[in-house]
RNA sequence: GCCGGGAUGGCGGAAUUGGCAGACGCUCUGGACUUAAAAUCCAGUGGGCGCAAGCCCGUGCGGGUUCGAGUCCCGCUCUCGGCACCA
């Protein structure tokens, strides 16, 4: 808990108290009010689709609206976003800068099932205080293209989407094993399970097999990797997403099954190279070849161990301490190249949902096949043997270039390396050995040429594959997007025509899961009897709903155009808008959301209804705010409520505060001193400002020199993003303003304060701007222009040094010559002494920076 | 295990392409104003030695390159993320 002040006194004085004859007190509570009424009456955040100017699309992502309400660390993500877009908005853009509610989820329906409160109705009732709590931050969103996703005419949107997709062939009905909960009897998706264990009640989690629909993703995997390149992401997530797709290139290999002259079990490699050493299969135990070859003495083991591993939840399965267990099935299959009869054996540690759900094992090639074939007996055959390179000499401290000396150290060091280099499994590169007509070959090259052999006897080819799979896109769950399927028994399965969207969502009586692993609206009969819409005879609808992740896969294209009410979006509005310019959020989404909104984008692309395929040009993650080493959140009853914050120090000071706290990509301790120090400047700057409006003082150079060094220092800062420095540049330009201030500051330092503090404090940019006299918006002017002149200095100090420490200081024309330069440091008295009775040997002059003389004796 | 980020005063953090380490803020100390306090303003605040001028040391640890390294290279330590039987 942060420690807890005592209320101030400062925001609640009322009477107008003076300081003097030069100031008043900052008093935040009036002048929000005051712009607060004066935006509402003037649409001062409204976007004007008419206004000519460059568009700048500033996005955050949207917040499901928890009944926890915000806290501090959730503030600054918006705040980031809102500095920005009113920094764009000043440099001439139209910027569209909306919000809106991730509005289906979990927790609404959880809640529902403890206390029978309509999910729609708390969802409401959350997204009011959330609403109320946004607005608090003055940020420029146009409520007015608010969105909410569990909207019938948003979600009817969704509907579509999906319509389309299954019309593709992209959505797609499977059976598969999934996560399944026996107490609440209920599937759960992956990020319900936590340790293995149902999130909601703490069963441990098994599987079963369900009808699931599923969106072919996969399909995408080599654009969704590729265009990557393309994005101006932090690099971290680029690599979470290029890892979670993870492509990896082998080949696909057929083998025969002795006796079974219709069974082929097929693998995938990535090491075609080591075939030769395949000395045992492996087939995952829900392979469906499993029945078909297992031999009758070995079923009854057989099917034992296939029923074990049901039990254990794809959880359980990873996290065991990878011991290999495995049953054999008693068949055989045949090496494709030497007809060499092989053992086929069932295990856990090979996936049905990877690859081709089964394995050719290479027990001295790879670590876990060692494994296995130690633990079980099997033989182990070595068909890489290491070779040392030629030419590299890691020893050598010279580095590279030095080919001859190293030539002359390759013999010891082979030897040195030949003890470890022997041992099993090898996984490194090297040369082919026990492999009939490739022995000899280097492996990278043996890759090609045993895959070409298999491909000329159609005993396989090249492949690729990717660690990503397909989308489960079905939940058992009342509180999503209806899935618009109907089942027919003459039809089949029909999606709902467009005209007929939305499905709309019923309401029910009860939200706990009907038992049979159906939704609850599978309970509902006036939902589930319809009719079919091609044939018009009876029909069921799907009671599955869609997943959290369907609504934010597409709201950024539903942001330019909101409301229209005949297709997702107008083809025209989007273009214009999208991709959107900036996206700020947690990286917590790194992978799921941003991945998933990728491939949405990417199919609405190829359906023709939008001109691009990527999103979000430019991603910034923010860091979170923590309070004693933690993340926020109220279980652990560590958050600070900006509540309080604004009703002690105004909402400028949190906003500034939010910046200053540290990087903007790292995560930052909130700190009650920290802010305090921010209130301090606030004030010190009103106060100072204050004290000139009503008669500024003429122009003056150090005056002009000040203001356009601290607009040079500012621009970089923000284009750079360090809008924690930022804030100190406006701190260091006070404090340069203070020094001065007895002689009075022009009208131009004032101007540019109030404009360039507005997008970080806009109810204080606006006061100040309208002290000096502007009847119209801080936000309608420009951010100012830099003049290069009041740069340069006719005088520069630049360091002196003697052997690299600095012994004098010294002043200098700024376009002093370097001969001048190194006379003017000689000269000086203080380096002459160190000079004295010396020899210099070198003298080094960096233009503007220092002098080094380099001496000895 | 694999991939990646980070380590700078009492604290949060600054430092263009290698060029005056510690900006800015906090904390603390002293002073001004005040009957007093709060607020505000001024000064000081990396460590050591010194009356002082000043000198020496100092960016996680050990080496290296360079006139010069927080920054570049090699080898470590600790720490925080992500992935984790993906064939």
């Amino acid at each position: 808990m942060h420690a807890s002040r005592p209320p101030r006194a400062r925001g609640f004085r009322l009477p107008a108290v003076r300081l003097g004859v030069t100031g008043m007190e900052y008093r935040f509570h009036e002048i929000e009010k005051k712009w607060k009424k004066r935006w509402e009456e003037t649409g001062a955040h409204k976007v004007r689709e008419d206004s000519g100017k460059p568009k700048y699309y500033c996005l955050d992502m949207f917040p499901y609206p928890s009944g926890q309400g915000l806290h501090v660390g959730h503030w600054r993500g918006y705040t980031i976003s809102d500095v920005w877009s009113r920094y764009k908005k000043l440099q001439g853009y139209e910027v569209l800068h909306p919000m809106g509610w991730d509005a289906f989820g979990l927790p609404a329906e959880n809640y529902a099932i403890q206390t029978g409160v309509h999910p729609a109705v708390s969802t409401a009732q959350n997204i009011a205080n959330f609403k109320r709590q946004l607005q608090e931050i003055a940020a420029m969103y146009d409520w007015d293209r608010e969105i909410n996703t569990s909207d019938p005419e948003y979600y009817r949107w969704t509907q579509y989407l999906f319509v389309k997709m299954f019309e593709k062939g992209l959505a797609y009905r499977k059976r598969m094993p999934i996560n399944w909960c026996p107490s609440c009897k209920t599937g759960l998706s992956n990020e319900e399970v936590v340790d293995g264990k149902c999130d909601r009640c703490g069963s441990d989690v098994t599987k079963k097999e369900m009808e699931q629909w599923m969106l072919r993703i996969t399909a995408y995997a080599d654009r969704l990797l590729a265009d990557l390149d393309r994005l101006d992401w932090p690099d971290k997530v680029k690599r979470m997403q290029a890892n979670w797709i993870g492509r990896s290139e082998g080949a696909r290999i057929v083998f025969d099954v002795d006796g079974h002259p219709d069974a082929r079990i097929e693998v995938f490699t990535t090491r075609p190279d080591t075939l030769y050493g395949a000395t045992y299969m492996v087939l995952a135990p829900e392979h469906p070849l499993v029945a078909t070859i297992t031999a009758p003495e070995q079923r009854q083991a057989v099917e034992a161990y296939v029923q074990e591993t049901l039990k254990k939840s794809a959880i359980a399965r990873q996290i065991v301490d990878k011991t290999k267990t495995g049953v054999f099935t008693g068949a055989y299959a045949l090496h494709p190249l030497t007809g060499r009869k092989i053992p086929v054996w069932i295990a856990d540690y090979v996936l049905m949902d990877y690859g081709t759900g089964a394995i050719m094992a290479v027990p001295a090639h790879d670590e876990r096949d060692y494994d296995f074939a130690l633990a079980f007996g099997l033989p182990v055959i070595r068909v890489i043997e290491p070779v040392p390179a030629e030419g590299t000499n890691e020893g050598s401290p010279a580095g590279g270039g030095a080919a001859l000396a190293g030539g002359l150290e390759l013999g010891a060091a082979a030897a040195e390396g030949a003890g470890t280099a022997d041992a099993l499994p090898y996984t490194g590169p090297g040369r082919l050995v026990n492999s009939g007509p490739f022995d000899g070959m280097d492996n990278e090259a043996a890759k090609q040429a045993i895959v070409a052999e298999l491909a000329k006897q159609g005993r396989g080819e090249a492949a690729v594959s990717y660690r990503m799979r397909d989308w489960v896109f079905a939940r058992q769950r009342y509180w999503g997007e209806p899935i618009p399927i109907v089942y027919c028994d003459q039809c089949g399965t029909v999606a709902v025509p467009e005209d007929q969207l939305p499905v709309r969502l019923p309401d029910v009586e009860r939200y706990e899961p009907t038992g049979t692993g159906e939704s609850p609206l599978a309970a509902i009969e006036s939902f589930v009897r319809t009719t079919c819409p091609k044939c018009g005879g009876p029909a069921r609808r799907e009671t599955d709903t869609m997943p959290q992740w369907a609504g934010s896969s597409w709201y950024f294209l539903r942001y330019p155009d909101p409301h229209n009410n005949r297709e997702p979006f107008s083809r025209e509005a989007v273009n214009k808008w999208l991709p959107v310019d900036m996206y700020v959020g947690g990286v917590e989404h790194a992978v799921l959301h941003l991945l998933y909104a990728r491939f949405f984008t990417k199919v609405i692309h190829d359906l023709g209804m939008i001109d691009f395929d990527e999103p979000f040009q430019h991603l910034f993650n923010q860091g979170m705010i923590t309070l004693n080493g933690a993340k926020m959140s109220k279980s652990k009853g560590n958050v600070v409520n900006p509540d309080d914050i604004i009703r002690d120090y105004g909402v400028d000071v949190l906003r500034m505060y939010e910046l200053f706290v540290g990087p903007p990509e790292e995560d930052a301790e909130w700190n009650a001193n920290g802010l305090e120090g921010v209130s301090r400047f606030v004030n010190r700057l009103y106060r100072l400002f204050m004290a000139h409006a009503e008669h500024p003082a003429p122009p003056r150079d150090s005056l002009r020199r000040l203001r356009n060094r601290f607009l040079a220092t500012l621009n970089e800062r923000m284009e750079t993003f360090r809008l924690n420095t930022a804030v100190s540049a406006f701190m260091e330009y006070v404090n340069a303003l203070s020094a001065e201030a007895d002689k009075g500051l022009d009208r131009e330092t004032l101007e540019t304060l109030a404009v360039t503090i507005a997008p970080f404090a806009p109810y204080l940019g606006e006061e100040l701007w309208e002290r000096l006299g502007h009847d119209y918006s801080v936000f309608e002017s420009h951010w100012p222009e830099v003049d290069e002149r009041w740069l340069r200095d006719e005088e520069v100090e630049i360091a002196v040094q003697v052997n690299g420490r600095v012994r004098a200081r010294l002043k200098i024309p700024a376009d002093a010559s370097e001969e001048q330069a190194l006379a003017a440091a000689a000269a000086h008295p203080e380096v002459a002494g160190w000079l004295d009775g010396k020899t210099v040997v070198k003298r080094i002059y960096v233009p503007g920076r220092l002098v080094n003389f380099v001496v000895n004796g």
